[in-house]
DNA sequence: GAGAGGTTTGTTTTT
DNA sequence: CAAACCTCTC
C-alpha cells in the first residue's frame, strides 16, 4: 500500500493513514520518487504544520536525495505565506518588513481597542473578544459577515465593529496576525491572478501532511494552488484531528472525494510501531466516536505487557509512581532515558514531573512550556528591533518606551497616544515630534528626543553589525542588563540566561545557509519558528521527555505515561459540555496512547492541586472506555486509600488480599462533595442565574443550569453535571457564604 | 513616576 | 501558584 501511494503521483490523492503506519516514510518516499522521475525539485511543494515536522521531512528528503532537496519548497503553512507575502504583498498596501504579531501582542491591540470604542471591559473580556475574531477569520468571516449574522444582537455588532477596527489598524501599522498570514496569501491570490498563475504554474506537484487539521483557509489555499496541475496528495487520519479549537474543519478530509475529481483512496492500516495490545486498546477507546469512517489497525508485532494502569492517591504520588517505574525499567530491560515520554494535557501539569526528576536526579527534557518567544525579556528586545525595522509597530514602541525605565511613565505616555489619536500619527512618529505634543512636560519631552537618537542609532548600527552583535549593543546601550541586577538573584541569573540565550539563537541564525541573514529574516523565525532551546539542561546523555499530548503528535517513544487521566483534566472541564469537544479529546487520548511502541501506561490520581487548592478529581471516563481484558495493573504497588481497590480488583484478576469490599470505584461519584465554590464567590455579590446559563465560572466543575428558582441571596439552582453521569443536583446560593449541595 | 505591598484572577491544546 | 492588576506612599 505504501508503494502504492508513492507511485501514484497523478491527479488527486488520499492517503489515510493510521497512526504508525508510515505516514512520513510515504511522504519522502514519494519526493524521492518524484525526482527520480525527472521533475524538478522547484515544483514540488510539500506542507506541514509544524516546524518539527517540516524539519524532520527536510532532513528525511536531504538524507535521500542530497542537494537536490534545497530546491524544494517544504515548509508550514504559515512559513510558506510569509516567504509568498514578503514578496508580493506590496500590491496590497502592506510595507514587506510588516510585523508579525502573536497572539499576545494581538490581544493587546483588541484590547485598546475596546478601550477606544469605550465599551465596558468586563462585558467585552478581551479573550472573549479575540477568540471570535479568531474564529472568523479561520472560516473567513468579514466583519461585514459578523454584522450580517448578529441580527438584534448588540453584543455581535460590537464584536464585529472591534473586528473592523482590528483590521483597519492592521493594515496602517502594517502587522498581520497568523491568520492573516494565511487569508491575505488568499486574497492575493484572488485579487492578483497573475501572481496566483506564477505560483499554480511552479507548483506541479503538491504534498499536504495532517490534512485533517487543515481549516477553512487553508483549504481554500490549497485549492488555488492546486488548482492549475491537480496533482495533489494529501495525508491524513481522521483519528488524529486535535485542532478544532483552532478552525481545523475533519470534514476537509471526510469530504475530500466530493471535493476533488477522480480521487485515489488508499487506506494505510498496517501499524509498524505498536504492540497488539496497545492497538487493541486505543481502538476500543476510538471506536466510541461517531464522527470516523472507521478504519482497523492491525500489527505484526507481539505484546509484552498489557497496558498498565497506575493508580495514585495525589499528583505529587503520580510523579513519583511515574518515575520509579521509569527507574526500574532502565534498571531491568535495557532502555534509555530518551525513549520514554511522559505527557500530559496541559503544560501546568508538567510541575511535578520535574520536581520529582529533579529531587531524584533523572534527566529530563522539558518540551514547550513557557514558550521562549513569549518571556518576557524576549519579547522585550524583540519589541526593539522590531521598531527598528517597522517604525509603524505601536504594540512594540508600547512595550519598550519605558522598558528600561526612563522616566516616562504611564501619564506622559498617555498624551502621546492621545495626540497621536488626534493626527492619526503612529507612536514613533509622535515621539520624533515630542515638542508639538500638548501638556509634555519638558522633561518627558527631552527623554522622549533621547529615546528617539538612540533609537535612530541602532537604525543606523543595522547597516553593518550582525542581529546578534544588534542585541547585544541593544541590552547595553538602553541600561537593560543594569536594569536587571536590581532583581533578586535567582530571576536576574534566569532572565540573563535567556537573553544569552537569544544571541546564541541569533548566531546560530547568521550560520544557516538558506536564511536570509537579515534583521528582518530573524524576527520572521522569531514569529514563526519555535527555539527548540533546551532552558539549563544542557547536560549531554538521554532525558526522559516531557510534553503535552499535542507537541507529541508524530513522535513515538517506546515507553510512554499518558498521565492525569481524570474529569476534568483529561478530559478538560471545557470540553465536557459538547459530544464533538468531547469526541476531539477522546482523538486526542488515542494519539497519545499510540505514540507507544512496546509499553504503554496510563495513570490518574484523585487528589490534584489546581489553581492552588485541592481538588479531588474522578477518574477520566476514557479509562471506563478502554476494554478492561487490555489492561493490567503497575509493577510497583502505588500507595492508595481504600476506595479504588475495587476498580482494581475489576482489572486486575491478582487480587489484592484485604482489599476493603466497595462499589466499582470508577461508577462511584468521589468522596468529596463535587460542587465547591471557588474561593472568590465567598466575597462576590450574589448574582441571579438565567436558566441555560453556563456558569462553570462561577462554580467549579459544574455544567448548565437546568431551572432556577428564586433570586438573588437564596436561589435555587438545578445543575446538571456531565461528569457525574447525568445526575441532578440542586445548588442553593446561601447568602455571601457558600455553595451548598 | 517608581516601587512596595496587597488583591484578584485565571488554564487547554499552537502557527 | 503565579502573574496581572490595583492602591498607596514617597
Amino acid at each position: 500500500m505504501q508503494l502504492e501511494a508513492v507511485q501514484h503521483t497523478k491527479g488527486a490523492l488520499l492517503v489515510i493513514a493510521g497512526a504508525g503506519s508510515g505516514k512520513t516514510r510515504v511522504l519522502t518516499y514519494r519526493v524521492a520518487w518524484l525526482l527520480q522521475q525527472g521533475i524538478h525539485p522547484m515544483s514540488i511543494l510539500a506542507i506541514t504544520f509544524t516546524n518539527k515536522a517540516a524539519a524532520e521531512m527536510k532532513s528525511r528528503i536531504y538524507d535521500m536525495v542530497g542537494t537536490a532537496a534545497q530546491d524544494i519548497w517544504i515548509s508550514t503553512f504559515h512559513s510558506m505565506c510569509v516567504r509568498i507575502l514578503r514578496r508580493e504583498i506590496e500590491i496590497m498596501g502592506f510595507n514587506r518588513n510588516f510585523t508579525i504579531l502573536d497572539a499576545d501582542d494581538s490581544k493587546r491591540v483588541i484590547k485598546r481597542l475596546i478601550e477606544d470604542r469605550g465599551l465596558d471591559d468586563k462585558r467585552y473580556p478581551v479573550s472573549m473578544v479575540s477568540e471570535h475574531i479568531d474564529r472568523a477569520k479561520n472560516s473567513m468571516l468579514s466583519p461585514d459577515d459578523l454584522h450580517a449574522t448578529a441580527g438584534q444582537n448588540v453584543l455581535g455588532h460590537n464584536i464585529a465593529n472591534i473586528f473592523a477596527d482590528y483590521e483597519k489598524y492592521n493594515l496602517k501599522h502594517h502587522s498581520l496576525d497568523f491568520n492573516d498570514l494565511i487569508n491575505l496569501t488568499i486574497k492575493l491570490f484572488k485579487e492578483h491572478p497573475q501572481v496566483l498563475d506564477i505560483y499554480r504554474e511552479r507548483f506541479e506537484y503538491i504534498l499536504v501532511d495532517e490534512y485533517q487539521d487543515t481549516n477553512r483557509s487553508q483549504y481554500e489555499l490549497i485549492r488555488l494552488l492546486s488548482s492549475h496541475h491537480g496533482n495533489l496528495c494529501v495525508v491524513g487520519d481522521e483519528d488524529q484531528g486535535i485542532y478544532s479549537w483552532r478552525g481545523a474543519d475533519i470534514s476537509n478530509i471526510l469530504n475530500f472525494e466530493q471535493d476533488y475529481k477522480d480521487v485515489k483512496i488508499i487506506k494505510l492500516e498496517q501499524n509498524y510501531r505498536s504492540t497488539q495490545v496497545i492497538l487493541d486498546a486505543a481502538n476500543s477507546l476510538i471506536s466510541n466516536n461517531t464522527q470516523r469512517k472507521g478504519k482497523n489497525l492491525w500489527t505484526e508485532k507481539e505484546s509484552v505487557h498489557k497496558v498498565v494502569l497506575l493508580e495514585n492517591m495525589t499528583a505529587k504520588e503520580e510523579a513519583q509512581t511515574v518515575i520509579s517505574h521509569v527507574r526500574l525499567l532502565t534498571e531491568q530491560q535495557d532502555l534509555d532515558f530518551g525513549q520514554f515520554a511522559i505527557l500530559y494535557r496541559t503544560h501546568a501539569q508538567s510541575r511535578n514531573f520535574e520536581d520529582v526528576c529533579n529531587e531524584e536526579g533523572v534527566p529530563y527534557r522539558l518540551v514547550g512550556g513557557v514558550r521562549f518567544w513569549s518571556r518576557r525579556e524576549i519579547k522585550d528586545i524583540i519589541a526593539y528591533l522590531r521598531v527598528l525595522v517597522n517604525p509603524y509597530d505601536d504594540v512594540s514602541l508600547a512595550r519598550i518606551i519605558n522598558v528600561p525605565k526612563r522616566g516616562f511613565g504611564t501619564t506622559s505616555f498617555q498624551r502621546v497616544q492621545d495626540f497621536a489619536a488626534e493626527l492619526d500619527l503612529p507612536y514613533y512618529g509622535v515621539l520624533e515630534e515630542a515638542d508639538a505634543v500638548p501638556d509634555l512636560g519638558t522633561r518627558a519631552k527631552k527623554i522622549a528626543k533621547d529615546f528617539i537618537a538612540m533609537m535612530e542609532n541602532f537604525r543606523k548600527m543595522t547597516q553593518y553589525l550582525s542581529v546578534s552583535e544588534l542585541i547585544h549593543t541593544i541590552v547595553n546601550e538602553t541600561g537593560y542588563l543594569k536594569e536587571l541586577n536590581k532583581l533578586p538573584d535567582l530571576e536576574r541569573e534566569e532572565r540573563y540566561q535567556n537573553i544569552m540565550e537569544l544571541i546564541t539563537v541569533a548566531r546560530e541564525y547568521e550560520k544557516r545557509e538558506e536564511a536570509e541573514r537579515t534583521l528582518e529574516g530573524f524576527l520572521i523565525d522569531a514569529a514563526l519558528v519555535d527555539a527548540d532551546q533546551e532552558e539549563g539542561q544542557r547536560e549531554a546523555g538521554p532525558r526522559i521527555n516531557l510534553m503535552t499530548i499535542h507537541a507529541a503528535k508524530g513522535l513515538e517513544f517506546p515507553v510512554v505515561f499518558l498521565t492525569g487521566l481524570e474529569e476534568g483534566i483529561f478530559p478538560g472541564v471545557r470540553s465536557m459540555n459538547s459530544e464533538d469537544d468531547l469526541e476531539e479529546e477522546r482523538r486526542l487520548c488515542y494519539v497519545g496512547m499510540t505514540r507507544a511502541k512496546e509499553i504503554l501506561f496510563l495513570s490518574h490520581a484523585q487528589t490534584r492541586q489546581q489553581y492552588g487548592q485541592t481538588n479531588y478529581n474522578v477518574p477520566s471516563r476514557f479509562l471506563r472506555e478502554i476494554d478492561p481484558e487490555f489492561i493490567q495493573l503497575g509493577f510497583i504497588r502505588p500507595k492508595l486509600r481504600p476506595q479504588p481497590q475495587a476498580f482494581i480488583n475489576r482489572v486486575n484478576p491478582f487480587k489484592w488480599e484485604d482489599a476493603p469490599k466497595q462499589d466499582s470505584f470508577l461508577d462511584s461519584t468521589p468522596k468529596r462533595d463535587p460542587i465547591r465554590p471557588t474561593s472568590r464567590a465567598k466575597k462576590r455579590v450574589v448574582e441571579n442565574f438565567e436558566a441555560g446559563e453556563d456558569i462553570r465560572h462561577k462554580i467549579y466543575g459544574v455544567g448548565q443550569v437546568l431551572e432556577v428558582r428564586g433570586s438573588g441571596q437564596d436561589q435555587e439552582v438545578t445543575v446538571e453535571f456531565p461528569s457525574v453521569g447525568k445526575k441532578l443536583f440542586v445548588v442553593k446560593y446561601a447568602g455571601l457564604e457558600k455553595v451548598k449541595k
